[in-house]
DNA sequence: TACGCTCAAAATTTCGAAAATCAAAGAAAA
DNA sequence: TTTTCTTTGATTTTCGAAATTTTGAGCGTA
């Protein structure tokens, strides 16, 4: 059986990122210690931990809060995204096989049947959950055939801090209708194993969630190839 | 006055850094307690936050090691760095004035004063604390203009791991006699604001530490110019 | 010898409270 | 009125021990 330790983990996880405290809300310890009905430090324990994957803020003597939202912080996460995820598609594009296609075409079915879904109905919330996993899935997917574990964690940590920082209705759930077309684009790029299309596609679909331009090249390349980023 | 956890931490951090307990050792709560004559939760706590960056391995009810020494895992966290650090030192590129300019001719001129005197008396050891330092402080001086505090904090948990993975005589603790050459190389990419040449002399002076090569692209590319890794 | 079982020792996890620290409100001084 | 000091209440940090789980040695059986 797994520890009280582990499963206060991932259920607090879970309540961070989907959301449930607001942006910069301190977390009580006390209040806490009442919800899962446990000892003080097991509290403390597990909240320690959540901070060093970035879902909390700890501040010596002045405990916990979930993260504040900011602009700045979107535009870093989306840009550590766009780094990790290009890099880790055209790895895989290198050194998957047609498991890896296989899985990765799997994954897009399921995101885009939902994703259809959501475009007839209008409405994302009653499919919010379902939706967030299935994308979660498929990016993962994306990058799973890259070959290095280290690449994949540090993945998840920066993909779980940038779900945090969209869930709220002002920034749409990070949900928009051109993803049903940049989902499929990137899923085209995989099969026809091209990796100059997979980053401009991968680039794409995660920019929208920037409010201005990654710096470019500070002079013009020799080639006028666009940069990765 | 700093909290006793945070000293505990530094100070177990930097033992974990260096190598004072071998590579896959247990580490025993009870004898950790005794070090610093503190509480069995505070060393947990500790520990706790050492294993998310890394430097220590964690496995429910069987407690925290020192983590093992693998080509694996050196393959994988030295690829890491060539990723952060080509994309911070090009960022830096675009975005730094002459003030970071100078602060990375200072910390290249610290650094450089070292490797020259081990290269004179040829015996590394009496100076590996200083020069330990003065290569980390080079390279995170290195993407400090890149505007994207998440990427240098990414980078900080990398390069600590990766110093982890060295600290041993046989492999050398990281050091070359070709470093001064390839740090020199470096800073004159760096002001000569020249991104191309960036990538690849980090990437030359990151890949010494490869026993293998970086998967290549599958495929030529359209200019025959080479990939960022 | 090999395999599985039981039991005790060792280690980990969890607890609840004491000690230390911070923050807010109110009193005193400028 | 504004500023500084003090006290009190709330929160965080640290502690040491109880409860739980793993480890491994000893024993019996195929």
């Amino acid at each position: 059986m797994a520890t009280q330790d582990a499963d206060i983990f991932d259920d607090m996880r879970h309540r961070l990122i989907t959301g449930e405290f607001g942006y910069g809300t301190k977390l009580r310890a006390e209040k806490l210690r009442q919800d899962y009905n446990c000892s003080a430090s097991t509290v403390r324990e597990v909240l320690f931990r959540l901070s060093t994957v970035g879902l909390v803020d700890f501040q010596e003597q002045r405990g916990f809060k979930s993260p504040y939202q900011s602009v700045e912080r979107q535009h870093e996460l989306t840009h550590m995204r766009i780094l990790l995820e290009t890099e880790g598609a055209c790895l895989s594009i290198r050194l998957g096989g047609v498991e890896w296609e296989s899985r990765l075409t799997a994954a897009h079915h399921k995101l885009s049947h939902i994703e259809t879904r959501v475009r007839s109905s209008g409405d994302l919330i009653p499919l919010l959950g379902l939706w967030s996993r299935a994308e979660q899935e498929f990016h993962e997917t994306l990058i799973d055939a890259c070959g290095s574990g280290l690449l994949k964690r540090t993945h998840v940590v920066i993909y779980e801090q940038f779900r945090q920082q969209l869930v709220s209705a002002e920034t749409n759930y990070g949900y928009f209708p051109e993803n049903i077309r940049e989902h499929q684009a990137i899923l085209d790029a995989a099969l026809q194993r091209n990796e100059d299309l997979m980053r401009v596609c991968v680039n794409d679909h995660l920019a929208r969630n920037l409010t201005r331009p990654l710096p470019r090249k500070s002079y013009p390349d020799a080639f006028g190839k666009s940069s990765a980023i």
